[in-house]
DNA sequence: CTCTTCCATGACTTGAAGGAATGATCGCCA
DNA sequence: TGGCGATCATTCCTTCAAGTCATGGAAGAG
């Protein structure tokens, strides 16, 4: 039964230290030993890989390309197990931060109005909120877990689908009075089209779907989210093409209008990501459970 | 002097055998030591972190969340000391073998022509070159660099840029000879225009450097390597617009010819990646100096 | 030239990890 | 149902890897 080629993980964090104060001293002192066994232990495991870690110039010593090398892993995997042991010790009984990066629009239209239901059956959890968008990175970043929109594209992610979406047309009824106003699709030429930064094919997307042919149009802003662009056409700076679901309570109060019935499925969904790890987290656990629960 | 906030290592390569084989008998057979010893260090391990790991029913033991979570992030964690370590014992002084994921066309067309160079001024690298695209990851492929095109937006690496590109127009010369020479831009109408997936806006790209208004095109195939859409268009199945570099031997040989000079550059360039790990290896540092010095 | 600093090393020490033996629990099966 | 085998826990004892202490040597600082 052979296991794995490990040298001992002593001499490796001896090491580790050793290579980040470039002195066996100062590691010794950082690890409570002499300055003697940390040159021992080194050596030590110099020799378990036949290969030196570092030039000594009796009063100097220098990481070797190869010493570089290992350093550079193994300074990864102990920083790894370093954030999972204080992540572990400081989170007892499911109790701790649960931190969720969220897409900025749909957080603070769907996510956040549904939180206090989460606080409420789980007061011993805090809530830490932040907006992410771009790559994820677990063990780098503090995120628990993350909101993306997508097609479940993630690897070595633990991946849950949460809703898709349907887009529709809205615009400030202000348009709708005006000279023109949003009777057919070929009245749209009259107005400026608002487009939204991370789906610049949604409008294409649109005019196929629903069969209508595009015109050259006339394009207002280009906006970076969700949120931004539900104010340009509440604002009146153009027409809008908008998930439903996020602008439910404009057009109840009726700051916003859809000039069309049409409601087209979105080109993703909005999926919940973690990491393998996290998700046997009890805060993680707890969460993912409840907001599969809300969709139920 | 605060260091890091590390449990045994050698508790922990416990737990990991622990947990892999779920037995403390079967782990401490691996280890060659006695299922005691096994158990009494996992348990050390659950006192210092002051949290179970397993839930132990006497005859049977099983990970509680709180452990499954911590062997995720060990088990990564020793993986990648192994790894390291079996790279490291591997490859001496350099020696070895050096993987590199290239780009199909590139790599074919420009790289390996270039590699016995290299080959002769170390022949005591082996090479292994992988095709290889998409996501990159160093440490679970086996690939020590690699060779992208992109806009250097590669982050935890180490990205030297290689080269830009030119792109221009050609095709086979059957088709100058045909009923519609190309002779200008407009005479382009008559022919199929040839695309390549994963960059779809080339066409677009290219009528807007040079002036031209883009009339309604008819589309040839959509290919996925270059090597495919220069094929087709030595095969006179359309005209394609492909980066100088690519086909200078094709412009010499005469089976692709130019019809217009203009020569605009891509939108992207080539780069050489690696990990901030693997760029110290010896291979990796000859194999990245022999490379920008072809470039010079 | 001397002092100080830092790494290496030989001789000795020690305690944490490991071994051996035993006990406890439970599923399996005749 | 009772005996067997498998598996984990625990106690007592041992051992050797890791550590200490003391010393030596090299080299930079002043």
């Amino acid at each position: 039964m052979r296991g794995r080629l490990l040298p001992s993980l002593n001499a490796i964090r001896t090491f580790e230290a050793v290579a980040r104060y470039n002195s066996f001293t100062r590691a010794a002192e950082e690890l409570n030993v002499t300055q003697s066994a940390a040159s021992r232990l080194v050596r030590s495991l110099e020799e378990y890989l036949q290969v030196p870690l570092f030039t000594r110039q009796s009063r100097r010593i220098e990481l070797t390309d190869q010493g570089r090398f290992y350093n550079e892993l193994v300074r990864d995997s102990l920083d790894l197990i370093e954030a999972g042991t204080v992540e572990l010790i400081s989170s007892k009984e499911g109790k701790g931060t649960l931190t969720i990066g969220m897409l900025p629009t749909f957080g603070t239209r769907w996510l956040v109005p549904r939180l206090p239901s989460f606080q409420e059956a789980h007061p011993e959890i805090s809530l830490n909120i932040i907006s992410s968008d771009g790559e994820l990175d677990f063990t780098k970043e503090r995120i628990d877990v993350a909101i993306r929109f997508g097609h479940g594209e993630w690897k070595d992610a633990i991946v849950d689908p949460l809703m898709g979406e349907e887009i529709q047309v809205v615009c400030s009824p202000k348009l709708m009075q005006g000279e023109h106003p949003i009777i057919s699709y070929d009245s749209l030429r009259y107005h400026r089209l608002i487009r939204h930064s991370t789906r610049p094919n949604s409008w294409d997307h649109w005019f196929r779907s629903v069969g209508a042919h595009r015109e050259d149009q006339q394009w207002g802003p280009t906006l970076e989210h969700f949120f931004m662009v539900i104010q340009a056409a509440v604002a009146g700076l153009g027409v809008a093409l908008l998930p439903t679901f996020l602008i439910e309570d404009d057009l109840r109060s009726g700051t916003l209008v859809t000039p069309f019935t049409d409601r087209i499925a979105g080109p993703g969904a909005y999926y919940l990501i973690t990491s393998a790890a996290k998700s046997e987290l009890p805060r993680v656990k707890l969460f993912r459970r409840w907001l599969l629960g809300q969709l139920a």
